[in-house]
RNA sequence: GGGGAUGUAGCUCAAUUGGUUAGAGUGCCGGCCUGUCACGCCGGAGGUUGCGGGUUCAAGUCCCGUCAUCCUCGCCA
């Protein structure tokens, strides 16, 4: 180095510019970059480095005398001082924003030495997700990643814009709350000062948003963390984020008026894309009844067909009997599914089955009566099934017969199934729909109580509940889902603003009077002071920011999430505490508790 | 709680029917090289085959158990 180390610390190594940002304007400029080194290339008399930040990489030449005075290593923390230079035409990298200069390096301080990375700094690197999440400040080097939080950061950001200009208030909600009786397991925080008791982690901010609306808030919103300890899925973690919002004086037009208004804006703004608006608008019955499904993925057709008159007058028992026994028979077109094997069917039929389908009917028709195992119950002419179900020879038909429920949803999966799986999914789109009045309950198999389809607060369509004795596997609800490309983004509804239809709710899902005081008495003591009619909806934020990146998984979205099994593998949570805080919470270990503890302990 | 897949060098993977000293690429370290940019060339280090047990003359390979990760059913008002 042509300083002495005094003269280098005294010196002021902060940067001038960003890694990214140079080019040919600057030739000729004294800069200092601050970044990572990204790769090194030593050719004796001279040595390169490709300094990297977040906003780009430039490449550093070190002079003999330079490059002999230190010892680089990978992702070392350098500040560099130097003039930029013009890379000349033979020397340019295309492949670089900043290709056309580099900095002639005159000082480099190292700022930070680095361990060797346990892998590599690269935008394609194939590592286990196991050993990226444990060196996660590593892997969120990666431009990818990096890429995806500036996403992320963005469209929340826009959202935030638009909500303000709606003229709507974020409001923060609490973390430490109560146990809620129903819904998803809660996440316990054991309290130090009520022995004994215990806070649980908010699922949603549901009840504390209802209650500004009966204070009058009319307009709240928040980007508000939940928690839920249930197993998980890709495009589940344990604690997500839900772009929450609630208002009064309103129905469910000017909710999705609203979403419809900030959505619109948020993808304009962050990410130059125009949607459709107003969207569309489907019942959840049709939607079951077309598509099998609650979030029907659009993008193709493929839909289901029903061939109960068919089916109640065919000589195959099993369907006869299925409509006899008030049963549905319902049935797709494969087309060009006549080339599958009978292995492929047989694939087709594990799957249905495993949404509790019994069996998969099949068949490729033909005016002849075509082939399969229903080929024979056609008596020789095919031509008015084909005729309903829409299929031509060449194509395949499936059909399932059960109760309605399973004949949907088994029918609805292999439906995306095969439409992923055909190649029917055409490009991503910005088709939002509206799923409108799912049913207000539904049966709970293991207890046959009832249980509410969205949450015990949403309001019925008939404020009467049918009246006495009235079905309410019949009810419909004022609820609404929004649904884009086969994922459900978030859900809400119409809320129940009179305490008396709320403890009517509560009554019919089996919830005490006396157990209603004790754990929803404060909500239903707010609604009997003033609550305006109110409305609202809660979009999963890492889900609809995962979409729009085109990723089906969440962790590419999330700065630091957790394994399946809800782990932190990078600090190691959760871990096992000291006797101390166990007693200063008067928590207790159980023998088993003690030993799975012992174990992970010792394992650590 | 159930089902499936995976686990070998820092990383990504290979290793025939159970058979010699477990290999390759990449990264790392050393040397050479004045225009590279995933530089190149030469050399080197690096292994509890997840862990525990079993079968066998012999186990990365077969069996049992266990742990971790991923996908999934149940679950997720």
């Amino acid at each position: 180095m042509s300083e002495s180390k005094d003269e280098l610390s005294a010196a002021d190594w902060r940067r001038t510019h960003t890694c990214g940002e140079l080019r040919s304007e600057r030739v000729g400029c004294k800069v200092t970059l601050n970044g990572w080194v990204d790769s090194r290339r030593d050719h004796g008399g001279i040595y390169f480095v490709d300094l990297r930040d977040r906003y780009g990489v430039t490449q550093v030449v070190l002079r003999e005398e330079i490059a002999d005075s230190i010892k680089l290593g990978p992702e070392y923390v350098l500040s560099v001082r130097g003039e930029v230079a013009a890379r000349g035409e033979s020397n340019r990298n295309e492949g670089l924003p900043t290709g056309d200069v580099e900095l002639i390096a005159e000082r480099v301080e190292v700022l930070s030495t680095s361990e060797v990375p346990p892998f590599e700094v690269l935008d394609d690197l194939d590592t286990a997700i196991e050993t990226r999440l444990r060196y996660r400040y590593v892997d969120l080097r990666r431009g990818p990643l990096q890429r995806n939080l500036a996403h992320r950061s963005r469209f929340i950001n826009a959202m935030r814009r638009a909500f303000e200009d709606e003229g709507f208030l974020e409001i923060e909600t609490p973390i430490l709350t109560r146990a809620t009786p129903e819904g998803a397991r809660d996440y316990l925080v054991p309290s130090r000062v009520h022995p004994g008791n215990f806070y649980a982690l908010p699922q949603s901010p549901q009840i504390f948003k209802q209650i500004l609306m009966v204070a009058g808030y009319d307009r709240y919103f928040q980007v508000a963390r939940c928690f839920r300890d249930e197993d998980l899925r890709a495009d589940r973690q344990p604690e997500f984020t839900q772009l929450d919002m609630e208002m009064s004086f309103v129905e469910e037009e000017d909710v999705w008026a609203v979403w419809e208004r900030v959505l619109a804006h948020t993808f304009r703004e962050s990410m130059d894309v125009e949607v459709t608006v107003p969207f569309a608008r489907m019942r959840y019955a049709e939607a079951m009844e077309r598509f099998g499904s609650d979030k029907p993925d659009r993008r193709f057709g493929m839909e289901l067909v029903c061939v109960g008159e068919w089916a109640a007058s065919s000589e195959f028992g099993v369907f006869r009997d299925t409509i006899a026994g008030g049963g549905r028979v319902m049935g797709l077109v494969v087309s060009g599914g006549a080339e599958l094997s009978r292995k492929q069917i047989e694939a087709l039929e594990v799957l249905a089955k495993d949404y509790g389908a019994r069996g998969l009917a099949w068949w490729k028709p033909a005016d002849d009566g075509g082939a399969g195992p229903l080929a024979r119950f056609m008596n020789g002419d095919g031509a008015p099934l084909m005729e309903q179900m829409g299929a031509t020879e060449g194509d395949l038909c499936v059909f399932v017969a059960d109760r309605a429920a399973i004949v949907q949803r088994s029918l609805g999966e292999l439906r995306v199934h095969l439409g992923r799986s055909r190649g029917l999914v055409g490009e991503t789109s910005w088709e939002f729909l509206w799923v409108t009045h799912f049913p207000l309950f539904e049966r709970d198999e293991e207890s046959g109580g009832w249980t509410s389809s969205h949450h015990p607060f949403t309001a019925p369509e008939d404020w009467n509940l049918g009246g006495e004795g009235a079905d309410l596997s019949s009810l419909a609800s004022r609820s609404y889902d929004l649904v884009l490309n086969g994922w459900e983004l978030g859900s809400g509804s119409v809320r129940i603003h009179r305490s008396d239809v709320q403890q009517r709710v509560f009554e019919l899902l089996g919830i005490t009077p006396a157990e209603q005081e004790l754990k929803f008495g404060f909500l239903l003591e707010a609604l009997a002071h003033g609550a305006p009619p109110h409305a609202g909806f809660a979009v999963g934020l890492d889900r609809i920011v995962a979409l729009s990146l085109g990723l089906e998984n969440l962790r590419d979205t999330l700065p630091f999430p957790k394994t399946t099994s809800a782990a932190d593998l990078m600090c190691a949570a959760p871990s096992r505490v000291s006797a101390e805080q166990l007693g200063d919470v008067h928590i207790e270990l159980d023998a088993a508790a003690r030993a799975a503890s012992d174990a992970a302990g010792a394992e650590a």
